[in-house]
DNA sequence: CCGAGGATCATCT
DNA sequence: GATGATCCTCGGT
């Protein structure tokens, strides 16, 4: 059973910690990968560590999409990560997934990887985009598509919320949600 | 175990 | 021309 469009149309901080427990499935020509959700962070409207704060740009400009969009940008000149836009379109808000536990695909994320250490294949935005082969060509994608999209999945465990990672704006802001003693959670 | 530094480039100033 | 929602390697302890 897919997300519907509607899920992501709800305030981005619900959006951000309902995604946790639902599985991301990218079905590609080599097969499908796919990982379970584990940690999140939310960027919203008025927010200073936003790619959205300064406006509309060609850069990001699928944050300003229909709510299930994707928003894959490139940084670091070498790395991808993978966010879903969501609450109200045209706002600008969408969520960074963070981490995964992987559930399929296994043998070609680690390929993808160059590593066979499962706790290593999706701990991290860039890792889960190398493992899911996640690249820049799905920037502006539906999820409500059937190459990359959301699946409904159980939540089994707690949610914590926390200071976001990386950033240097907007960092007291509690926008960071991921699963209680979950092995796959890039930090602590 | 931990911290420092390098890789590498699109985007914005 | 500087910077970044990162990751990996390497060296010291």
């Amino acid at each position: 059973m897919k997300l519907k469009q509607d899920f992501y149309a709800a305030p981005t901080l619900s959006v951000a910690r309902g995604l946790l427990g639902h599985v991301l499935v990218h079905r590609g020509p080599d097969g499908t990968r796919a990982g379970v959700i584990v940690e999140t962070e939310a960027y919203r409207e008025n927010d200073p560590a936003s790619h959205a704060f300064r406006g509309k740009t060609p850069r990001n400009a699928a944050m300003f999409g229909p709510p299930g969009t994707a928003y894959v940008y490139f940084i670091y000149g070498m790395h991808f990560c993978f966010n879903v836009v969501s609450g109200e379109e045209g706002c600008g808000e969408a969520v960074l997934i963070r981490a995964l536990e992987p559930v399929a695909g296994i043998p070609l994320m680690q390929a993808a990887r160059k590593t066979a250490n499962i706790k290593l294949l999706c701990s991290g935005p860039a890792r889960l985009c190398q493992a899911l082969g996640i690249t820049g060509a799905f920037n502006g994608a539906s999820l409500t598509g059937d190459q990359i999209y959301l699946r409904r999945g159980l939540r089994k465990q707690a949610v914590v919320v926390a200071p976001r990672i990386g950033i240097t704006a907007g960092r007291e802001l509690p926008y960071r949600f991921y699963l209680a003693g979950n092995a796959f959670v890039s930090r602590k």
